[in-house]
DNA sequence: CGGTCACCAGTTTTT
DNA sequence: CTGGTGACCG
């Protein structure tokens, strides 16, 4: 069979064309990663290509991983050692090996942007300039658009002379370099940077890169900043056998660097390149398609795409506008239940707002009818507070030369050590040229220290044991002994909040990855490996793909998504697009945002529903819109609306229907919901989601708790403000029926009852399934003696369970892979 | 040194 | 409306 079979015309073309630049502008839903993927299968497969020469970028350890397992099934093999990897993590192998070429140690550290945070608050601070003024937070954006275009501190400089606050702003940026490389540490533009650096000072370093990477493949190359145009241009250099694949029309990140004109001049600065189009749209139907292709039409200075479908026209999109947000949010809640009941997964349902902040009402929503949902986005697992306690903890034993990570936990829990003691320890280790840790260590010969150098020498003794301890024992026992012996893990269980106790569960989460990471790795495993693989990890993705819930998350977070019914929700102009972008003189402002409304839209099979809310309280004040001007781009042909007989249809209204007013108002001014066809057909008058079909039968409290996932829905509450949801592997009915219900009241009152502190609020606390483990712990389906099998060892006999308070601890002995033990709450163990 | 209260600012996000 | 921060007081 031809690896090229299960091709169009198009993409066989980009499969085939393998020398020299090749640009593909791949429309949403066109099969470019199959291009990608068989690309490389030919390479490798017809073109004898070394698997060792070819080179994947991708931007996301997700995308990096879902390539890697689709080349792995094409190819036959040596798939193992092509570089498929993010920009980020390319770079980091690199430097690990040259980075002493370009004044690093290779051991250098990477700073997260908490950490780049806080020592630009202390250079703010040691070179006398107003925080309120100069914030850590601006001051680092403009860095780093600065490094996104590779612009050195000295240019910054250069270009900015005369400009006071400009050149406030160039001093802390040179400050703060200068910081950096004495701390051994780079942030993650400096990864790009360094490596940009590197490539262009070493001439043995370059060439040797140049001559591995003959075949290089870049995906979304629309959202890749000067920098990393540079980095592949540099790579690129010498065998121009560079393919980079992208689409300009979803280019939404420019706010965080990416150059669309690296896409758009592509052909200028690759002269001879080819260009190959992939408009046949695989997801689709042709009325959505047709409502994308209408908005993104109004921008300019396009790459001019027609996507087009074999499928047929589908349903009409469909635009609805409210009196509030509140009920734009039950009624998409409604709308969506009644998806599922007629057969769409909730999993196949997904909400799309422009803003994070907009997620609270579409929550409150599902909870009010038990609809399980999942949350994407907010702060992810590696950025949170306890998380970030311990792995300080352990870059501290590792080698302490992060003088932050030291300064994070010397104090934490209360050694009775402040900030007056740290700042000297400061001033005294800079003023000897000696790290934090090493002015720790000297504590007793600081003048002034008093009693509180016998506290720092405590810190330092108890330091060192734990560095001792690193070299003989594995991860997880050093991680407990430190949560036990530090007293961190006893403070967290005194508090005795919901919060604390999730934090201890993220804890508990954060020692199963070391224990997954240890076992899955070769035999000297050291801690510099596990905080290595750690800092390059955004999310830990377990998002569970057995759980049946509805998606909801921002528009910029479904790129590259695909859902059966998409709801765009907050259809505003002001809020979609920003306010901001309307009143930008910058034309482009608006484009991006239009931009961004095509990846919505084109993340729909099957359905779409757009809304919007006459009023909407923003940021604490009611906001009143009309709908956005995207909705007015989309063609008449292929939208319905409900918005146009404002004011005048109001009498065709059926006011006696079955609500019970838990809509209130809406019903009152109600005049959205009139169509001008009185024929009785219709059902529009009744309500929001009845949309011209019977709604015979339709009771939506059937399926409460019901369903295979009804007891999971609380999973993602909690979690509203920056929760990230990491999915659970427990929706699977297991709880028993007690447990849920407790969930669900306290659920309920916990949403409707904010203002009452009675109910601990579990805010801003990273939730994961686990927590809903332990306060039902899972009933084990399997007993000693018995057969089961896991995903990463295979199958084997379960030699021992303990019951611990909230988990079991399973050992089985794997007929391959050895013995292991392992919780139950972590791994899936499926009986045979 | 640590806790409480008033004030302020407030898109989008990966690594 | 909220969360994060800084000043002030015990």
């Amino acid at each position: 069979m031809g690896l090229t079979d299960a091709l169009n015309d198009r993409q066989k073309e980009a499969v085939l064309t393998t020398e020299g630049p090749v640009l593909v502008l791949a429309g949403a839903g066109s099969g470019k990663t199959r291009a990608l993927t068989y690309r490389i299968a030919y390479l490798i497969g017809e073109k004898k290509v070394d698997p060792w020469n070819i080179l994947a970028i991708t931007f996301t350890n997700k995308a990096a991983a879902e390539m890697k397992t689709r080349v792995n099934d094409l190819v036959a093999f040596g798939a193992e050692s092509i570089w498929v990897s993010t920009f980020h993590s390319m770079c980091v192998r690199m430097l690990r090996r040259y980075a002493d070429r370009i004044g690093f140690d290779t051991s250098f550290t990477i700073y997260d942007a908490d950490d780049s945070k806080t020592l630009m608050h202390q250079l703010i601070k040691s070179l006398d300039m107003d925080p309120k003024q100069y914030k850590e937070k601006g001051v680092l954006a403009d860095i780093s658009s600065a490094k996104n275009e590779l612009i050195t501190p000295e240019e910054f400089a250069r270009q900015n002379a005369g400009d006071y606050r400009k050149m406030q702003i160039g001093e802390l940026y040179t400050a703060y370099q200068d910081q950096m490389k004495k701390n051994n540490a780079m942030d993650f533009d400096d990864l790009i940077g360094h490596t940009v650096h590197l490539l262009e000072t070493d001439r043995e370093v370059r060439e040797y890169y140049q001559e591995k990477f003959r075949y290089i493949l870049v995906d979304e190359y629309q959202d890749t900043n000067t920098a990393q145009f540079r980095l592949i241009e540099l790579l690129a250099g010498k065998y121009k056998n560079l393919c980079v694949v992208g689409d300009d029309d979803q280019s939404i990140y420019k706010f965080r660097g990416a150059n669309i004109y690296n896409i758009l001049n592509f052909e200028r600065e690759y002269p001879g390149a080819k260009v190959i189009r992939l408009e046949q749209n695989y997801r689709s139907t042709q009325n959505i398609l047709d409502a994308a292709n209408g908005v993104i039409a109004h921008n300019e200075g396009r790459k001019e795409k027609h996507l087009w479908t074999q499928e047929g026209a589908g349903s009409r999109v469909r635009f609805c506008v409210y009196d509030t947000g509140r009920d734009e949010a039950e009624a998409v809640v409604k709308d969506i239940e009644k998806a599922v009941q007629e057969g769409t997964p909730r999993k196949e349902c997904a909400v799309l707002y422009r803003t994070n902040a907009q997620s609270r009402a579409i929550e409150e929503a599902c909870v009010a009818h038990d609809l399980p949902y999942r949350l994407v986005g907010g702060v992810n697992f590696y950025q949170r507070m306890e998380i970030k306690d311990i792995l300080a903890y352990l870059k501290t034993i590792d080698n302490a030369v992060d003088d932050l990570a030291v300064q994070r936990i010397i104090n934490v829990p209360k050694r009775g050590i402040g900030q007056t003691t740290i700042n000297k320890l400061v001033v005294f280790g800079s003023a000897n040229d000696m790290s934090f840790y090493d002015a720790c260590r000297h504590a007793t010969y600081i003048p002034g220290m008093g009693k509180a150098a016998a506290k720092v020498e405590q810190f330092v003794e108890e330091m060192e044991k734990y560095r001792q301890m690193a070299d003989e024992e594995p991860l997880e026992d050093l991680i407990r002994a430190i949560l036990k012996e530090t007293g961190y893990q006893a403070e967290l269980e005194a508090e005795g909040t919901v919060e604390a106790e999730s934090r201890l569960q993220n804890l508990e989460e954060l020692i199963s990855k070391a224990v997954d990471f240890e076992k899955n790795k070769a035999e000297d495993v050291s801690l510099k490996d596990f905080l290595e693989q750690v800092a390059l990890v955004a999310d830990i993705d377990t998002v569970d793909p057995d759980a049946d819930r509805v998606f909801l998350m921002t528009l910029h977070s479904a790129k590259g998504l695909e859902f059966e019914h998409v709801y765009m929700v907050g259809m505003d102009d002001g809020l979609f697009p920003s306010y901001r972008s309307i009143v930008d003189d910058d034309r482009d402002e608006v484009e991006e945002e239009r931009r961004l409304c095509y990846v919505g839209i084109t993340r729909a099979k099957r359905e779409l529903l757009m809304t919007s809310a006459r009023s909407r309280v923003i940021n604490g004040e009611t906001r009143y819109n009309k709908p956005s001007r995207f909705v007015e781009e989309i063609p008449d042909s292929v939208l319905t609306r409900n918005d146009e007989s404002y004011g005048s249809y109001g009498s065709s209204f059926r006011s006696g229907d079955s609500y019970d007013g838990s809509y209130g108002n809406s019903w009152k001014s109600g005049n959205s919901f009139g169509r001008s066809r009185g024929d009785g057909e219709d059902s529009y008058g009744d309500g929001y989601s009845s949309w011209g079909r019977s709604r015979g039968g339709s009771s939506y409290g059937d399926s409460y708790g019901s369903g295979r996932g009804g007891a999971s829905y609380g999973d993602s509450y909690g979690s509203s403000r920056g929760g990230q949801q990491a999915g659970s592997s427990f929706g699977h009915g297991h709880y028993g029926s007690v447990a849920y219900l407790e969930r669900q009241e306290g659920l309920s009152q916990d949403v409707f009852d904010k203002k009452k502190p009675a109910k601990k609020k579990t805010e801003n606390v990273y939730v994961t399934g686990k927590q809903l483990a332990a306060s039902g712990k899972k009933q084990l389906d399997f007993q000693v003696g018995d057969r089961v099998k896991h995903v990463k060892f295979g199958v084997g006999t379960v030699a021992e369970i303990k019951e611990q308070p909230t988990d079991f601890q399973v050992t089985v002995d794997f007929d391959e892979a050895g013995t292991k033990k392992m919780y139950a709450q972590y791994t899936k163990l499926e009986k045979q």
